[in-house]
DNA sequence: TCTCCGACGATTGTATACAATGGACAGAAC
DNA sequence: GTTCTGTCCATTGTATACAATCGTCGGAGA
């Protein structure tokens, strides 16, 4: 098989533009390279496109009926993400999952996300608290009915309303640039190991907790220790060899 | 004033490639976006293009005889490591420096500097020290002469070193990401403070001590002192007001 | 059978032309 | 004088054609 099979993409053989497309497909609406990008992040990111599949810039510019150009730039951003890595002339593949990419990223997330708990507890408005507030109360209803990819959902907000309220652009850049691969993993995590939403709520709600209170350090060890939980939780499902025999 | 001054390249009609052309002009020697980003960077990094300039796509590709395509792309690569910002048809502006962002930059450089240095001091191999032992025998030399451009050099090439030895390609790209705009802060700090060098230099020293000795958490400490100390040396240097009257 | 060499093909790198968009400015209406 | 509106232009967004390069595969020679 040549190139992987990508979801929502006519199936191989150019179609016209306006002819009936699956319903997930790709819709463009505004720049082209940042649509395709997007589109492609989450097929990434829930694994519809295997970790280490191979994609080329023409296989994806056929399929979607664009030209290369907004192709190759989507390409560029997913890179700058850590989702793809390119190589000249040889194509570009989905960065493969491994243990020791999953400690990379878990350890820097600890740092950065601690840091951003801790700007949180310091700088959080009124706006961003009652946010804050009304997200994990949608966690909870998830949970409660056990919808693991809305409390997945919920969940990246609630982590996302945080870095906004630090009120650090810099971090934010960090953070995106991270977090895009840390996603694959959480989604992992959470596919996995649906019970760690009962664990991960009640963490949740001790970090909003610690914001509320002006806790920054606390906040920061809360946050800390629950990525270093789920770290432990997910690492058992990751292949452990990392420098596997790559395919071909 | 249309578009601002940038050195290295010929004045403004358009030249021939042969043509004789200044000392430092731009010379391409392997993929072309790469090439020029690594030169604008340059360029922007040591304030030979001012913050808060404007460039536009077609002025480049004009001023280095290139096409749009590589041009196009530098400027993405650039963005990513937060040296330039992009607006639609509106042009591209080289980030303006100001305390808040200083704040922003130096805030991630602590959490993110001192990780590497831990994970340095848990992994750095006999090659890694050597290097680092050497690196830091140069700067000595340099401060020794009062060389502070050399000075500088070397200081980041032993920044780059502990990234190297921490062994993690995540904290490397962001790193990667953030040090770019963080090298600015830096250069003008020790073009403003020479002294600097008298207080990084036995910082460094340190450092290297912890590494060697295996103190991790010391090297963090260090480390991220070091930088919080040249952030208070830079600030004053920096303009306060970060919302200021842009230019048009 | 193994190794070296050369041609071919796949894939990205680069150049160029054209389309689309949003702002600036001039002019008219109030 | 102010505000609205329409046109123009600067600038980026997109499409396409061509060039360069690296890996692969087959064949010849030892």
């Amino acid at each position: 098989m040549p190139t992987a099979h990508i979801p929502g993409a006519p199936p191989a053989g150019r179609q016209q533009p306006s002819a009936a497309a699956p319903a997930a497909r790709f819709q463009p609406s505004g720049v082209l390279a940042e649509e395709l990008a997007r589109f492609l992040q989450s097929a990434i990111v829930f694994c519809e496109i295997a970790p280490g599949a191979r994609l080329t810039e023409e296989d994806i510019s056929l399929r979607y009926n664009l030209s290369r150009s907004p192709v190759r730039e989507a390409f560029r951003l997913l890179a700058a993400d850590g989702l793809v890595v390119l190589s000249a002339r040889r194509g570009i593949r989905v960065t493969p999952v491994s243990r020791r990419d999953l400690a990379e990223v878990q350890g820097c997330r600890v740092e950065l996300e601690g840091l951003a708990a801790f700007q949180a507890a310091e700088h959080a408005g009124a706006a961003d608290l009652a946010e804050l507030r009304a997200i994990v109360e949608a966690m909870a209803d998830a949970l409660a009915v056990g919808e693991v990819r809305g409390y997945f959902k919920h969940n990246v907000a609630f982590t996302t309303r945080i870095h906004l309220a630090s009120g650090n652009l810099t971090l934010m850049r960090l953070l995106n640039g991270i977090g895009k691969q840390a996603l694959r993993y959480r989604y992992i995590a959470y596919q996995k190991v649906p019970d760690l939403m009962r664990v991960s709520l009640p963490g949740n709600r001790r970090i909003l907790a610690a914001i509320r209170a002006r806790e920054a350090g606390r906040a920061r060890e809360i946050t800390a220790n629950l990525i270093r939980n789920s770290w432990a939780a997910i690492e058992p499902h990751i292949p452990a060899d990392d420098a596997g025999p790559a395919p071909k």
